[in-house]
RNA sequence: GGACCCUUAGCCAAGCGGUAAGGCACGGGACUGCAACUCCCCCACCGCCGGUUCAAAUCCGGCAGGGUCCUCCA
């Protein structure tokens, strides 16, 4: 398995820090609005990662967070005349909500920055404590200069940061690098603390969270590639602080989504929901079609090819399923013995192995999927057909790409056998109708 | 002003020094009660100009075009 790290800026070999087990954390949303496609990238990403992951037999303890203290959600709470607490939570819900259309897997630890204050403020202590930050009337900065290697996960040096640095010149920081820990405040949710009555930076969060959860240096880091700085890199300076490592072994950062070759993003206000689009599943085809790191523009004439692709998938199983089914011949438990299938699904895994390459992994479906479409117009035993849709499951589970295989119940049975027989006395308008039925019983 | 990335057929997209995967669309066949689906065939010398090398889409330099970050953003 190998995983380009971003800390160190080339390809490795994954190796777990305990055998058998990975721990990860991706930056979660900030919810104060409905996630667009953009933000369902890394979504999608690392919950394939996730998913291949477990297929090597790791046991992933997988957390996200969700940013429920922030400016935006303060700003739309004082809009919609509503409290933090109640915007956040239609969010979280609708992001939940997202996640499940997405087919993402939901099961994982999903802290939220109110839980954890009383730890964020503990940890904000200890880096002033150890002369990390310091605290101007209620405000608490963290002391970049203290850390040697900052700048190192995002490529930057410090120099070109403050000749390059602009606006934002705040005469409490003892340097314009210096970010916020705690920021005193009146308007919206604040919180009490030893500082002052306000509310946590947003760089803390992650750090906090990840300390209190795992306790120490986790596996793999997640987030989108603008994460990389200043959060990120401002995550892994508060560590090195207090733990003198880098957080997290790995590094991983997906590219962003464009949208008609334009930045996609909230603030642009240029955005399509996830929830406005009806084809989830597309989506996430959409989404993982180009390798992680890559960007991908969306646009509607790329994404409906992705749409007929998936469609394409999705009938070729199901009307091999349909045919094991129909003969009750489908079984589950088959064992994979084919050569050529065995090729396939090995060159999937050597994909999914090299960095997560999806883009390549898909190839190994389509490929498959030819051969599947080849097997159903010829008289192919039922034994290699099996073993097809066992070896297409497999990968359409690893990428996340969820096929409803429908077993047929006695009615869907009399449907069927009514259709064909209404095809061969040539009563086309019944066997049109018996069609319907049938496709919107999603049968055929 | 500083840092950096990208450019492969009409479109999407692999490749990362050994002579262009795959998909969609198009065109030509086949199958078919009609649709849909499916199958076969066809479809590029890799932005431009130089250099390194026995060998370059792949390395180096220049040019052109596009984009990102340095500020909230996945």
């Amino acid at each position: 398995m190998k995983i380009f790290n971003s800390y160190t800026n080339q390809i490795e070999e994954f190796i777990s820090i305990h055998p058998r087990k990975v721990n990860m954390y991706v930056c979660g949303p900030t919810v104060y609005n409905y996630i667009h496609i953009g933000n369902a990238r890394p979504v999608v990403f690392f919950d394939t990662v996730r998913r291949y992951l477990e297929s090597l037999g790791y046991d992933v303890k997988f957390v996200s967070n969700f940013t429920d203290v922030d400016d935006k959600i303060i700003q739309k709470a004082i809009e919609e005349n509503e409290t933090e607490l109640v915007i956040s939570q239609k969010y979280i819900n609708a992001f939940l909500d997202d996640l499940n259309a997405l087919n993402c897997n939901t099961d994982y630890l999903q802290p939220k920055v109110t839980e954890y204050m009383k730890q964020i403020i503990e940890f904000i202590e200890d880096l002033i404590k150890n002369d990390f930050a310091y605290d101007v009337d209620g405000d608490v900065y963290f002391r970049v200069d203290k850390i040697k290697d900052y700048g190192k996960l995002s490529n930057r040096n410090i120099d070109d940061l403050i000749s390059g640095s602009r606006v934002d010149i705040n005469p409490k920081k003892e340097s314009p690098l210096d970010f916020t820990l705690w920021k005193k405040t009146e308007v919206g949710i604040n919180f009490d603390s030893p500082f002052s009555n306000g509310r946590p930076g947003w760089h803390t969060e992650c750090v906090s969270m990840i300390d209190n959860i795992f306790h120490e240096q986790i596996d793999i880091h997640g987030g989108g590639m603008d994460l990389q700085f200043p959060h990120h890199e401002n995550e892994i300076a508060q560590s090195k602080a207090l733990h003198n490592h880098s957080l997290a072994r790995y590094w991983m950062h997906n590219g962003r989504l464009s949208f008609k070759d334009e930045k996609m993003s909230k603030s642009l206000g240029n955005v399509v929901f996830v929830k406005d689009i009806t084809d989830k599943m597309p989506l996430r085809y959409f989404l993982l079609s180009t390798h992680y790191r890559s960007p991908l523009n969306y646009d509607e004439e790329s994404f409906s090819m992705y749409v007929k692709e998936w469609q394409k998938l999705e009938m070729a199983v199901k009307s091999l399923f349909l045919k094991l089914d129909l003969e009750k011949q489908y079984n589950d438990l088959i064992e994979i013995a084919s050569p050529e299938i065995l090729k396939e699904i090995d060159n999937f895994n050597l994909a999914m192995s090299d960095d997560f390459n999806t883009a390549n992994a898909i190839t190994s479906i389509q490929s498959l999927i030819k051969t599947i479409n080849q097997s159903l117009r010829q008289k192919t035993n039922y034994n290699h057909l099996n073993q097809q849709l066992k070896a297409i499951m497999y990968m359409a589970n690893i990428l996340g790409l969820k096929i409803q295989l429908i077993p047929m119940n006695s009615e869907d049975r009399n449907l069927y056998e009514q259709w064909q027989s209404a095809r061969s006395s040539k009563n086309f308008s019944l066997a049109d109708e018996l069609r319907l039925k049938l496709s919107q019983r999603g049968i055929i």
